[in-house]
DNA sequence: GCCCAGGTGGGTA
DNA sequence: TACCCACATGGG
């Protein structure tokens, strides 16, 4: 498929899919920092299970950089227990949180820099992979940057756009230089495509049971590469 | 009881 | 690079 149907392809995509679900109001939270950690804590598990465990950091009155850096590791540990791998992501909370200290605790002065100096910053702290960096680069910083997840790597294999094999950096680059980079697209198109996976893109089918290849399920019409 | 969910780091060949 | 595994809760 060449890029410009490549394009059209993927903003016929958008256009159906936003309209089948509307606005679906990511990133949810209260704020860049409530993001950050967030995140961490929703990495290879629901929002639901992330929402109880900063539930339980606000309700504690330690969901800030200092209160966090504070709080001995067992102690984090049983307060993100829904969170699911609860020590391992204490861990990786303290080493975001240890990281901000260096800026004084203000995430403005940390994410004062062009974008990917900020991503390779971000992908050096403990516990910050691809998705999770570029998930605060948009959601948090505001950067026009695409966030990739298991949904969306499934989802366009299912389309036909990537291989089998297709990696997180071809994936995203086939969004980013197919798409113009607005910070609105980019956020409401991830947060769009995980509702799609989660309704009808499941691990187990092979392609999406009402939209083989390539129709988009929303709306059963089909849309053609 | 079984499957799977908005990953990452570390180890091995 | 490409696979493998540990991490370990909660909902359908």
């Amino acid at each position: 498929m060449g890029d410009e149907r490549v394009r059209a392809f993927l903003e016929e995509a958008y256009r159906r899919l936003y309209a089948a679900y509307g606005p679906q109001g990511w990133w949810p939270g209260e704020g860049p920092f409530d993001v950050c950690i967030g995140a961490i804590l929703t990495q290879a598990t629901t929002w639901r299970n992330a929402e109880k465990a900063l539930a339980h950091l606000k309700r504690a009155g330690v969901l800030t950089p200092a209160a966090l850096r504070a709080l001995p590791d067992e102690v984090l540990a049983s307060l993100i227990r829904p969170s699911v791998y609860f020590t391992a992501k204490a861990r990786k909370v303290k080493a975001f949180v240890t990281h901000l200290a260096r800026y004084g605790d203000d995430l403005p002065s940390f994410f004062a820099k062009d974008t990917a100096t900020l991503r390779e910053e971000l992908l050096g702290i403990y516990g910050v992979g691809r998705e999770t960096a570029d998930a605060i680069l948009l959601y948090a910083a505001g950067r026009p940057v695409f966030v990739v997840d298991a949904y969306t790597v499934r989802i366009l294999r299912r389309w036909g756009l990537v291989g089998g094999r297709a990696s997180y950096d071809a994936v995203q680059r086939l969004f980013m230089e197919n798409l113009p980079h607005d910070v609105g697209v980019f956020n409401e198109y991830h947060a769009l495509l995980v509702r799609l996976g989660k309704e009808v893109c499941r691990k187990r089918e092979p392609r999406c049971p009402c939209c083989p290849l390539v129709s988009l399920c929303p709306t059963g019409k089909g849309v053609s590469p």
